[in-house]
DNA sequence: TTGTTGCCTTGATTCAGATCAAAATCCATG
DNA sequence: CATGGATTTTGATCTGAATCAAGGCAACAA
């Protein structure tokens, strides 16, 4: 039944480099901190669809995302759900300095995390200022997201949205720039209509209306249910009503 | 016509105590480092409904909230606007290696500002390790709420919006704790009909129909056109959609 | 092959909030 | 105290997305 039995990730994908933003150089990281880094690390994964912490339960670990897209989300005491993050690889999770989950942890597709146990990495966060420094960094492009993620949300049409959707997972998810050919891209959505639902402050009915929308005007061409080509990439960006250049979301 | 003339705040009010929190006591600063904030500040005042900095605009400090009320919000092409940060006393606008404003920044009501100029404070944090600390914490509390705010747009109806927003400036704006009698409190809306329509993604036509909602019900009273009444503040709590604890807003 | 299960799509209808259009109220000023 | 502009309220109507309700389709198991 296990379709990913827990496993560690190959030597060659380990974040030597930086305790934070896996696989990118940091240039300000010492071999003695490095080594105080592997004390605390392990690594966890977490098949699609599963929960890797409900909100309100202890969280006692901090991490960041190796592989797969795993999601934040609130729900309201009636069921109401609305996503409020996206993770990413190299993306973080979890608070220092709080002990429980604000958010339902969700893995979107198979997730790999690599986690700092919480108490130690706090220490070493006082003990190593660049640490902090990439953290504060990192908060204000996540806040920075969440700003565009409520115009999003509070102003455009469910088309705008989908195709705002669309236009991001395409620009950020790092493997797709390789099967870019001309003005085209291609990739696997790692959403269901519902997470793209919850996502975007829609039904999944509604998600569905616009994509088959979409798929009819040519704006997008299906291969399946989740692969998804984009003929043309600006022409998708003129339904997202955000001017030309903007809009660089989680 | 200059309504409050430019303006320096009496020294009982001046940020001595913390570089970032305004008269909240930091009890790590040292007073050489109290020496080099005091040459890197200055004080700007703002009228209600004049604009800070436009989005683009380049601002060439950073600066915390004295007094009064500030907005941050988008606009897109076509003029729709989503209001996404509230500034209030204390709260730190700007980001340290961004010189130019994402977001435009207006006075809701009159306000003053305690400004650094940027290049100085970003030194200043370099060496000073708790101030970058002390900015990952709140940014990471602006991201919290961002987030309890995404909720609110994609999931709340007009009447759950409106009553979260009184709910939320009853919870922050501090001088309210006083006017609190038995349930009760009541507060000047620092907020137009327009700006509120614009922090909760909804029409200004639909903001004031929710309100008189509200007013017929019972659960606000209002005097005059700007100054509130919350009989029982629990009873409006119960209109927001939270659970009963949750939702603590910026 | 035939369920069964989990997505996803499509259709019909409803409804909350937007839009369009007047009034009413509230100051600030001459 | 009349005037005029800004702000707010209220009314009538429209509409985009939600809701309710079937079906379709691929993957997998029996």
């Amino acid at each position: 039944m296990p379709r990913t039995a827990p496993k560690l990730i190959p030597a060659s994908q380990e974040c030597k480099d930086c305790p934070i933003r896996h696989r990118a150089v940091c240039a300000k990281c010492e071999p003695d901190e490095l080594d105080a880094l592997e004390q605390i690390k392990f690594y966890r994964s977490f098949e699609a669809g599963q929960t890797v912490v409900w909100a309100g339960d202890s969280m006692e670990f901090v991490a960041s995302v190796v592989t797969g897209i795993g999601t934040l989300s609130q729900t309201m005491e009636d069921g109401r759900r609305q996503m409020v993050g996206l993770l990413l690889p190299s993306d973080f999770v979890g608070r220092p300095g709080r002990d429980t989950s604000a958010y339902d942890v969700t893995a979107a597709t198979d997730v790999v995390m690599c986690c700092f146990r919480r108490k130690p990495f706090q220490d070493m966060m006082l003990r190593t200022p660049h640490i902090g420094q990439r953290l504060l960094e990192m908060t204000l492009d996540e806040l920075d997201a969440a700003r565009e993620w409520m115009l999003l949300l509070g102003r455009k049409t469910a088309r705008e949205k989908i195709s705002s959707l669309l236009c991001i997972i395409a620009r950020r998810d790092a493997s797709l720039k390789l099967s870019r050919s001309g003005g085209s891209m291609s990739f696997d959505l790692p959403l269901t209509r519902e997470a793209m639902s919850e996502y975007l402050g829609l039904t999944l009915e509604t998600v569905s209306r616009q994509m088959s929308a979409l798929r009819k005007e040519g704006l997008i061409v299906t291969e399946g249910k989740r692969h998804i080509v984009i003929p043309d990439f600006d022409l998708l960006l003129e339904e997202t009503g955000d001017d030309s250049d903007g809009g660089f979301l989680v």
